[in-house]
DNA sequence: AACTCGGGGAG
DNA sequence: CTCCCAGAGTT
């Protein structure tokens, strides 16, 4: 039975003059720039406004406007992106201004439906920023509005998949106002944000209640929209890495582009295998990886990590070179020093175990804080 | 439709 | 610990 239309204007004026009152100044509400709105949605996406704050204003300063990032070097925009995850949506990002610029005479399309065709664009924010930038009626629906629709129109369908998710969509476009869609949108996320959140949600506070029809038929409100099915069990794997060093310098290698971790700098190492000891694994990841052989390993320390699909436990060894140096390199590995590795994009886990290696100067010689009688030594 | 892809904060 | 977040791309 779906809502009539008194139902819908009471929730837009209660929900739009809450928001009238309580709206949070965050940058990328300074304006409608459609670029500086781009980058917020791709840096909110799975990612709460706190962790991203930091992250956007970094960004803004060193590429301001399209025209800056789709000129930058793909290891520049990963080295911004540094720390924010997801590192697929910076090589994205770059692309599509790129293509912005030679295809489309650097400005933005208007339309979601145009939007979508460039990547990194899905559903959500080709929507996103049609309607908060340029004002186009189209449903942006993410988790914050999966999660008010479902409780305002009492939906037990399962949110999370295709029929339920567009079912939500159209019932999320039946709410928005013809005036200023995109203001209703981002009153909805910040509702979910602060309001109507997943668990204990502020029912008493919330200037919707009176038109939520999980608050007023349901005794729990929060069990919309449907709990998804339960993730497995995550892994726990183990690896060893190595710290290779030749004189200052140590062995870093670049992965490849689009999997985990995609382009970003890290140490050789790898998997424990079974009936394997951390230091035999090193020692065969080193060889595997590199055709290179250390002399004695040294254990520095162990570095735990989590993943959101996995955790891993990162044992480090110290070692230098055996034997006369290497003629050559594979392409993807170079000999850095701790300062030039830094510079490069590089995984949370590989800042832990640079940490670890500077606070072990004695294990891992080279590496620690420079002391002054040796670097200044008579 | 199911998997992959980071990192951090709340509870 | 577990859960979840202004989702998108790939298979």
């Amino acid at each position: 039975m779906p809502d009539g239309r008194a139902i819908f204007r009471a929730r837009r004026r209660a929900l739009l003059a809450w928001f009238a009152a309580e709206r949070r100044p965050w940058p990328w509400r300074r304006d409608r720039d459609p670029y500086r709105i781009w980058i917020a949605e791709v840096l909110l996406q799975q990612t709460r406004v706190d962790s991203v704050l930091g992250h956007y204003e970094r960004f803004l300063a060193r590429f301001p406007d399209l025209d800056h990032l789709a000129r930058a070097r793909e290891e520049s925009v990963l080295k911004v992106w540094q720390g924010a995850g997801y590192y697929g949506r910076a090589r994205a990002l770059r692309s599509a201004a790129r293509e912005i610029r030679s295809r489309l005479g650097g400005q933005l399309p208007r339309r979601a439906r145009e939007l979508a065709e460039l990547p990194g664009f899905g559903p959500y924010i080709a929507a996103a920023v049609a309607s908060l930038a340029f004002g186009e009626r189209v449903p942006a629906l993410e988790a914050n509005g999966v999660r008010v629709i479902s409780r305002w129109t009492r939906f037990e369908g399962d949110a999370g998949r295709g029929p339920g998710r567009r079912e939500l969509a159209r019932r999320l476009a039946a709410e928005l106002p013809r005036r200023d869609p995109g203001r209703f949108q981002e009153a909805v996320m910040e509702l979910g944000e602060r309001i109507c959140r997943p668990r204990n949600p502020l029912c008493g506070a919330c200037p919707v209640a009176a038109g939520c029809r999980a608050f007023r038929e349901l005794a729990h409100p929060d069990r919309l929209p449907r709990a998804r099915p339960r993730r497995s069990q995550p892994p726990r794997r183990r690896a060893a890495v190595v710290l290779l060093t030749r004189g200052d310098r140590l062995l870093a290698q670049r992965r490849p582009p689009g999997g985990l971790l995609g382009g970003l700098w890290e140490l050789p190492g790898g998997r424990i295998e079974e009936g394997e000891s951390p230091e035999e694994a090193a020692r065969r990841e080193l060889r595997e990886e590199t055709g290179l052989t250390a002399g004695r390993l040294l254990p520095v320390g162990i570095v735990r990590h989590a993943y959101s699909h996995l955790r891993v436990e990162l044992h480090l060894f110290s070692g230098s070179l055996a034997g006369v140096p290497p003629a050559r390199l594979r392409p993807h590995q170079r000999w850095l020093t701790v300062d030039e590795l830094r510079r490069r994009p590089i995984p949370r886990a590989t800042e832990k175990l640079l940490d670890l290696a500077g606070r072990a100067p004695a294990a891992a010689a080279g590496t620690g804080p420079r002391r002054r009688s040796a670097a200044a030594g008579p």
